[in-house]
DNA sequence: AGTCTAGATTGACCTGTGTCATTCGAGGCG
DNA sequence: CGCCTCGAATGACACAGGTCAATCTAGACT
């Protein structure tokens, strides 16, 4: 039942809380069975959204995060100068919309890029919550920590690295959380388009293309479309990490 | 006693909580008297730093968040390949640290750019505090929202914004926050170098300097060294807020 | 199968901003 | 007071990556 080698997208979602495999995630939050039972009761499992839709959208009243179980999300916001910027990809396993947590109106839009599978966990009443299950609060503020420290990590990504570095950076970063899910690190399909992909990295689309290929003739990648093999995860790594600043060295 | 029309870095600082004019930030914390009094003895308040000095480093033991009550503060982080970044700066009646929240270890590192003085809040053991004082946990919890938009905020800067919208912009939130703090919004004293706006903004240091002094030109402001005096905000904002992106429009 | 359209690639060319090098100015100190 | 150092400003030049334009590819639909 399971696909080939490329990480499947649209799985069999199960139908409890502790068999969901996202359990780093969500469990954390209910340590003991009435908590877990709670939960499950709580959360609003496995909506189902295609390619394109909106899981929730900018302005519109905060009401939960989701966790994606299966597909992929990306969330953007609209400056009011009009430009749209992609300020994340998620992968099974990871949750959207913590930058909204405690505001009244969600800060960014979440949009599916392929036929995805969210849980929704209501956060309006997330005082009362936090009352009852006491792990709660201490898991939130470690998910928004790390979320702050990914978008600070990006910031540097922004300000210090080539198109190279981003994109070698951009393609190790999928695998690692690809990887995570006990999917494959080294063989996935890019949910994203080159543009998506481009406007998250600050980059032309051409640039996206013309970098890709240059990886690919360093035999350090292969591209069949969206498909993506990592062929060279050192070379990757090597690239993602240039010792030195981006205009005073390359090679 | 207070100083001309500059903003004022080195003030006499008071001794209770509910003179410090920084009550949006702290009292949010402490809803009623008792609190308040708890506030006073666990808070540690008025620790001087000189400039250069480390409020606290990177990978040491999270222990407490930092008020700036007067003076500046910028942190930043060092990436493996020894990359150093500025993540931010912090004036009177801002947080820091925030970031680290609920961590083990701080995230960046906070730097002293000149003499200043910041209030210590212990949140080694938020989790009881949050059950002690209600409104706690909903407030640090919005203070942490926050700065996950003002990152991504920042993501935006840097991916669509020329040197030019990224000086405008940058010289607007000072302005901003300054003028919410009841000091001058449109004459201050720059506490940071040109280096470390130039690390911030992601730009080169000549590029800074080239950029202002363009600015001054079209008369938008006026600088005598450090000290900054704002002469069209209205221009700036036109600058800073261009309608279309970085590379196809200009003037 | 044939058509359509959105996404991806590639080449030619241009420009914003980085790098290098030099000069200037101001604050700290013997 | 002059020396020293660090930050800032300015000019000459280089190049990474953007823009424009054309072509190719692969699903989606009739």
């Amino acid at each position: 039942m399971e696909e080939t080698i490329f990480a499947k997208t649209q799985t069999t979602f199960r139908t409890s809380c502790d068999q969901c495999g996202l359990s780093s995630v969500c469990l954390p939050i209910a340590v003991d069975p009435e908590d877990l039972y709670r939960l499950e009761t709580a959360v609003n499992r496995g909506q189902k959204f295609n390619r394109g839709e909106l899981v929730f959208k900018q302005r519109d009243r905060f009401k939960s995060c989701f966790v994606v179980q299966g597909g992929a999300v990306k969330t953007f916001i609209v400056t009011e100068d009009g430009e749209k910027q992609v300020t994340g990809f998620y992968l099974p396993g990871e949750m959207v919309a913590l930058d909204s947590i405690n505001t009244d109106y969600y800060s960014c839009s979440a949009e599916a890029l392929e036929r995805s599978s969210l849980c929704e966990i209501p956060l309006d009443r997330f005082a009362e919550h936090t009352l009852r299950i006491p792990g709660l609060q201490h898991h939130f503020f470690q998910l928004m920590s790390q979320e702050i420290q990914k978008s600070q990590r990006m910031t540097v990504l922004l300000n210090r690295k080539t198109a190279d570095e981003r994109l070698a950076t951009f393609l190790l970063s999928l695998s690692k959380r690809f990887g995570r899910r006990h999917m494959s690190a080294t063989q996935f399909r890019l949910p994203m388009t080159r543009n998506d992909i481009a406007n998250h990295l600050g980059l032309a689309v051409e640039t996206v293309s013309r970098v890709l290929t240059r990886l690919q003739k360093q035999k350090l990648v292969q591209f069949q479309g969206r498909y993506c093999t990592l062929t060279d995860v050192n070379g990757l790594t090597n690239i993602a990490h240039a010792v030195n600043s981006p205009y005073e060295c390359r090679g």
